[in-house]
DNA sequence: TAGATTGTTAATCGATTAACAATC
DNA sequence: TAGATTGTTAATCGATTAACAATC
């Protein structure tokens, strides 16, 4: 039912949705109209009822949207209908902090494994996961059927460690080094580049 | 020389060029043209030339850009011609995590202080950063003139924090919790929902 | 039924691309 | 000078908003 062209405008806005909705859901809430929601999440009506309406007719005039229903397909959509099975490459500070991250599991995208080469950390535990040494990846890799690596290594790694998860068969990529990465056809990527978040905050605090 | 009417979008991808441009003069790129810097960056030359051409010409006709001045003209744009203050409320995993990135600190956007509530860690040293107990936030911001406070505490705490930091004359927050928080006129504010990127990947591994 | 609100088409707005004269 | 490449205007594309008939 998806497909057909969803405007990349819309895909950005569908965590979003998931996001409120599983709050407003939360809170018992058990309809909502596009302008409750719009108002909610800063968004006009009218484009709440466009993008929903790139997936099929979830509403019924009159009366709005049921949460938990609307919840539930954008769900689908985003394909958290099943779980995720992640590693980690990188055991400092980021790597860490990620699979530590309680709202990660709670949509079932599971960190299972840490990769480092540091002799200092290999070997032991951070939270509840094992930190293996890097040359094990493959291997890994082989005998895990893996969905997503998150790359957390310092630059110098990252396109290495890139193209061996592409060689393990992983699907999705989520690269936190500060390289832009490249990857075959059909690998998803996705850069988180943080300080530009920073810049972007100082050039507010600058001009205007 | 900036403002006046800079899209959104521009000011958006200014960090990628300043990502790119530092790059290329650690290279010992002297001059690009729209065409070759487009090629690296993904874009089209036709569409650098316009972004660029918002804040007046910095190129040279028949010639191209020269690297190191482009560079640094954007520095200036993007308000990276001084150091940036910053305080992390909340010392777990994300707070440390920033508190130790490198990239930062090239930039100068300091951080100086951790502030948490958790007895086990006030008190002690994360890095080179003293964690401060909660309650002494207000009096730190009263005598620090403090930029930028990163919020990454849980849900529950961050509007309450978010009031401190205002309340404290910070001008620009940085948000990790997932909430969205509500700031007065004047403050900027950028949250960062990690999971979302996670929820894009799993939409483009399930659809197409 | 009458009122409310969707689904959807049309109008507007903003951002990207194409084109080319200006000029280094 | 001739060749290259910018700065800038015009054309296209995509995304957002407005409007309203369909319908619950």
């Amino acid at each position: 039912m998806p497909r057909d062209k969803v405007p990349n405008a819309v895909v950005q806005r569908l965590p979003g949705y998931y996001r409120y909705l599983t709050i407003l859901e939360e809170i018992g809430l058990v309809r909502i109209s596009s302008q409750q929601l719009g108002e909610r999440m800063g968004l006009t009506a009218s484009q709440i009822r466009q993008d929903i309406n790139c997936f099929g007719g979830f509403g019924q005039q009159g009366y709005g949207y049921n949460v938990s229903e609307l919840r539930a397909r954008i769900g689908e959509i985003l394909g958290l209908t099943r779980a995720y099975r992640m590693v980690i490459i990188g055991a400092g500070n980021i790597g860490q902090a990620i699979s530590n991250y309680q709202s990660f599991r709670d949509m079932r995208f599971e960190a299972e494994a840490l990769f480092d080469i540091s002799e200092e950390i290999v070997g032991r535990k951070v939270g509840d996961l094992f930190v293996f040494p890097l040359d094990a990846l493959a291997d890994y890799l082989a005998n895990n059927a893996i969905d997503i690596g998150i790359i957390t290594t310092p630059k110098s790694a990252a396109q290495p460690v890139c193209d061996m998860l592409v060689e393990g068969n992983v699907k999705a990529i989520w690269n936190f080094a500060p390289v832009d990465l490249s990857v075959p056809e059909g690998v998803s990527l996705k850069s988180v580049h943080l300080s530009d978040a920073l810049l972007v905050l100082s050039y507010h605090m600058t001009n205007g």
